[in-house]
RNA sequence: GGGUGGUUAGCUCAAUCGGGAGAGCGUCUGCCUUACACGCAGAAGGUCGGCGGUUCAAUUCCGUCACCACCCACCA
């Protein structure tokens, strides 16, 4: 027997475990190949909302893809995720006594594939948890040795091609973790901060120029003053020197169009080896380049002692402090800059001239470009191309190299005397350049950027370079799923590789999600203490826990307190347990146009509601069809026909109509329509209307007659539908309920994940009984609106009186009498002829049809006549509204003739109605006086 | 400084072609009507951000302004 409620704890794993253990995540039949590429997550990483919603929305299409015929594969993988894997592993060595550096590069690395293999399984078993049918057993890992293999390789190629440089340049350098990174990890951020003016003075005359710097720790690396060369102020002055302050060096004074006369004093301090425009300017000048800093920031020996070791920001203080000593602090304003930091420290980013690897960008993007111009690939929205265009068309070299140790190593060797190879292995470039077997080499230490790896995702995981039947058959990929926070980083990576080695595009739609927020719009995340578990609201967690999950990685005491707060009053009874499908079809709801979703818990709430409320159909339906042994055979072309009614004929064409607008809102990447579609079906059409008067139906007639058999069936069949129709977005209730429906639906299947999907039928559109049906349900509506209005008590039953109407009318109120009665709740039902006088009643109009609910013991004339008057202004506005555009000349010249023939429709209804209520005021007046 | 997206019911969001706006949640009223109180039946609630234009007709198209969010950019 069905539980009363449904428990999702209590199928999920079960199912997934089948599912899993029997293979159906696998390609199979001999369908047109279909694939999709999972975006790898972080290895040692936990599933985070981002995650769960677009790995729920690749799990749709996947699954739907499959029950359409399509041999699908859904590839994935993890990342090794370089920096964020580093630097969780070098924390946990805090004080342990051991640390990076201590444990020397090899033992660092194994450290890292213990931890590897420690954790890597968490983020799996989360995807498994939220229904994720990915084929595990092509899971791969960037650093396995197929992947790793595909890196060099095409690096190799690169390198051979020109596209892969070894150069001296300026480039991002994070300090604290001590690595290069590319423009894209630098977040610059507005923040307060000063502006020195500091005095130079002259070394001919007893004359100063004042530079206005953000910086003055880096003037110990100044090696010129600029001016723009049309600043009259400082025309003269052009070629002359300075005297650098706290040095005893001495600067030239040039000019440069770059400087800008507004700014600060009009003259600034140019330090190449520590600011990118002043890098520039240098190599116009031919200026010198000091650098300044050690690998972490710290003054190195190339500033006077004094200063030797002084982290950077001591040093500036030193500096000001010594300035100002000196008579050569003019002023300090306070003045908002842009300041970078890297996206993963925090700390801020200090250019730095050092030998990096890059990869020539601009050849590779424009054919990035074209690919989406002419259509190959296309944005889902389509204005994502507008930001894929203008950063593609600017490309800056992308500098791959890190100074880390977790990541591919950098297949490059170098020689006693700087020489320096490339190749696949050490052997390979000893065999290539017939290097002497004693010539010691020594392979480059830095390994690639991690993005490196994932730009060949789409092909690396199919087993290029060797030609595998996977490759021929799944690439191009289907469709791409990602956020736009990554169409940099990733998306316009992959598409390069992809082209250039391949020839052809890593997938033919990008479908960009939003960026799920919290309730009040704040971006998730730790630091903000406002992360939610996606696993949390599928199994429910206390207060308590939440709370303790949300604190455990914060650092400063004064936002735990805070964190605690904000979480016991958002989740003052923590969260209940929700499941994984409600979850998912949250997802799915979710999942519109908009660049911010907010999370809204109250509708996971609703969409658990929903699945309960499927539940209780199927425990209805089974209930009703069980007995009868004949149903299993019934099973012909999906849904009965013989003796089919009314109501059958219409939920059937219902169905219809839904199958219909599921599958064009999935085409169109539109999950939160088609979501809509199925909820508004299963709730609003099969449960309120047809489960109704199929209840009422099989009350009324013999249990073995055509009518109730095939009023079983179809309530049998519809509902199968729709679980196959649901099952892309909510696999666990629906295989679940599927099954117990079986003997019933008569499926031989082993499994709704191995069903088809179900295809619209036009012939089976009915628009005749949707008519009907609209007819019934719009007096039921009006029956249930006087009685709401008049608070009639459910259980009594009324006396109907029915007037005007046409003969259609008369023909319904006879063939529906009995669905009337139960679902309006009548006691009787009759025609008034034209001349009869009603009672006292209360009226509402269907079209020309008064529905007269005799108000004798029910309800105060007088508050019936307000009713009245109100709706009687109502339908004078409305006729006066259409009588004012049909008397004007334009509308009635210019509209098109059904939009008139409407207004006129309208206008006259609007009349006959008032006309009608008008007398029914009249009535009432007489009586009530 | 450029660019993109958004502004619709108390909240979160929809609305294919321009022809008097919908859902879920919340609120109010009445119901434990034997599938479901995770429910049923009703109801209230909107100058569709402001202004201007095009049009017979604008939430919808165009312009402009305001506010919010994000992206890109070398102003020390």
């Amino acid at each position: 027997m069905m539980d009363i409620a449904y428990d999702p704890a209590a199928i999920e794993r079960r199912w997934y475990e089948y599912w899993e253990r029997e293979g159906h995540f696998q390609p199979r039949g001999d369908g047109e190949p279909w694939c999709i590429l999972l975006p790898p997550p972080n290895v040692t990483g936990s599933l985070h909302m981002g995650h769960g919603f677009q790995q729920t929305l690749m799990d749709v299409l996947v699954r739907w893809q499959r029950m359409r015929g399509y041999r699908t594969l859904w590839q994935g993988g993890t990342d090794h995720a370089g920096i964020a894997t580093q630097m969780v592993v070098e924390r946990q060595l805090d004080g342990t006594g051991e640390s990076r550096t201590s444990l020397g590069r090899d033992g660092f690395i194994e450290r890292v594939w213990r931890w590897k293999e420690e954790s890597g399984g968490t983020i799996t078993r989360q995807m498994r948890r939220l229904g994720v049918s990915l084929d595990w057993s092509r899971e791969r890992f960037t650093m396995d040795d197929g992947l790793s293999r595909t890196v060099r390789e095409v690096f190799v190629r690169l390198h051979r091609e020109g596209l892969i440089y070894r150069g001296q340049r300026l480039v991002n350098w994070d300090p604290q973790l001590r690595t290069a990174v590319s423009d894209l990890e630098v977040i610059a951020e507005e923040e307060a901060g000063q502006l020195w003016h500091c005095r130079y003075p002259l070394v001919v005359g007893d004359g100063a120029v004042v530079v206005a710097t953000t910086r003055p720790e880096t003037l110990l690396g100044d090696t010129a003053v600029a001016v723009h060369p049309e600043d009259e102020r400082y025309r003269a002055l052009v070629g002359q020197r300075v005297q650098l302050p706290l040095t005893g060096r001495e600067l030239p004074i040039i000019a440069d169009e770059h400087v800008d006369p507004a700014f600060g004093t009009g003259c600034v301090k140019i330090t190449p080896a520590h600011d990118f425009n002043d890098y520039e300017m240098g190599l116009r000048h031919q200026l010198p380049m000091i650098d300044i800093f050690t690998e972490d920031a710290t003054l190195n020996d190339n500033a006077p002692a004094a200063y030797r070791g002084l982290d950077r920001y001591e040093a500036r203080q030193r500096i000001v402090d010594d300035l100002e000593a000196a008579g050569l602090l003019e002023k300090i304003e306070p003045h908002r800059l842009k300041v970078p930091r890297g996206d993963r420290s925090g700390v801020v980013i200090e250019p730095r001239l050092s030998d990096q690897w890059f990869v020539r960008a601009a050849p590779l993007a424009e054919e990035a470009i074209r690919a989406v111009e002419d259509g190959r690939i296309r944005f889902v929205p389509d204005n994502w191309k507008n930001s894929y265009f203008p950063w593609l068309r600017e490309i800056k070299d992308w500098c791959i190299s890190r100074q880390l140790w977790w990541g591919h190593r950098i297949p490059a060797w170098h020689g006693p005397d700087g020489e320096l190879w490339v190749g696949y292995s050490e052997e390979a470039v000893r065999r290539e350049h017939q290097l002497p077997a004693d010539m010691p080499l020594l392979q480059d230490p830095d390994v690639l950027d991690t993005w490196f790896s994932s730009a060949l995702w789409s092909f690396s995981t199919l087993g290029w370079p060797d030609k595998t039947p996977e490759l021929a058959d799944y690439h191009p990929t289907a469709v791409l799923v990602t956020g736009f926070d990554i169409i940099f980083f990733w998306v316009a990576r992959m598409v390069m590789m992809s082209l250039h080695l391949l020839g052809e595009v890593p997938f033919r739609d990008v479908y960009v999600t939003g960026l799920v927020r919290d309730a009040r719009g704040q971006k998730m995340s730790k630091s903000r203490g406002n992360v939610l578990d996606p696993i949390d609201v599928v199994d429910g967690i206390d207060c308590d826990a939440l709370v303790a999950k949300r604190t455990a990685e914060l650092m400063r005491p004064k936002q735990v307190a805070q964190i605690t707060k904000a979480t016991r009053r958002e989740f003052p009874e923590g969260i209940a347990a929700h499941g994984t499908d409600a979850l998912r079809f949250t997802f799915c709801a979710l999942a519109s146009t908009t660049r911010d979703l907010r999370f809204d818990m109250g509708r996971v709430e609703g969409y658990r509601n929903f699945c309960n409320k499927l539940w209780n159909a199927a425990r209805f339906v089974m209930r009703q069809a069980e007995a009868d042994r004949s149903m299993a055979a019934a099973r012909d072309d999906g849904v009965a026909v013989a003796g089919a009614g009314v109501a059958e004929r219409w939920i059937i064409s219902a169905l219809q109509r839904t199958i219909a607008d599921y599958t064009a809102a999935l085409e169109n990447y539109r999950f939160d329509l088609a979501s809509q579609a199925l909820h508004e079906f299963c709730w609003h059409e099969y449960c309120d209307w047809y489960v109704e008067l199929a209840k009422r139906r099989l009350g009324d007639v013999p249990p073995d007659s055509d009518e109730a058999r095939t009023t079983r069936q179809t309530l049998v069949q519809v509902l199968e539908q729709a679980l196959r129709l649901a099952h892309p977005m909510m696999p666990f209730i629906t295989e679940e309920l599927w099954q117990r429906l079986r003997p019933l639906s008569g499926c031989a299947g082993a499994s709704l994940s191995l069903e088809t999907a179900p295809v619209a039928d036009d012939a089976r559109h009915d628009a005749e009984a949707e008519l009907e049906m609209e007819w019934l349900k719009g007096v039921v509506g009006a029956v249930r609106h006087l009685r709401g209005e008049l608070r009639v008590q459910p259980g009594q039953r009324i006396a109907l009186l029915l007037r005007g109407g046409d003969a259609t009318d008369h023909q319904r109120s006879e063939r529906y009498a009995a669905e009337l009665h139960s679902l309006a709740g009548l006691e009787s039902c009759r025609w008034l002829s034209a001349k009869e006088t009603p009672p006292p009643v209360a009226s509402h109009l269907h079209a020309a049809l008064e529905i007269l609910l005799p108000l004798a013991g029910l309800a105060d004339p007088a508050q019936e006549r307000v009713r009245l008057e109100q709706a009687l202004g109502r339908l004078e506005q409305d006729a006066k509204r259409q009588r004012g555009k049909l008397q004007s000349a334009g509308f009635t010249s210019k509209a098109p003739a059904e939009v008139i023939d409407e207004t006129q429709r309208r206008l006259t209804q609007a009349e006959a109605s008032a006309e009608l209520l008008r007398r029914q005021l009249r009535l009432l007046g007489s009586e009530g006086d």
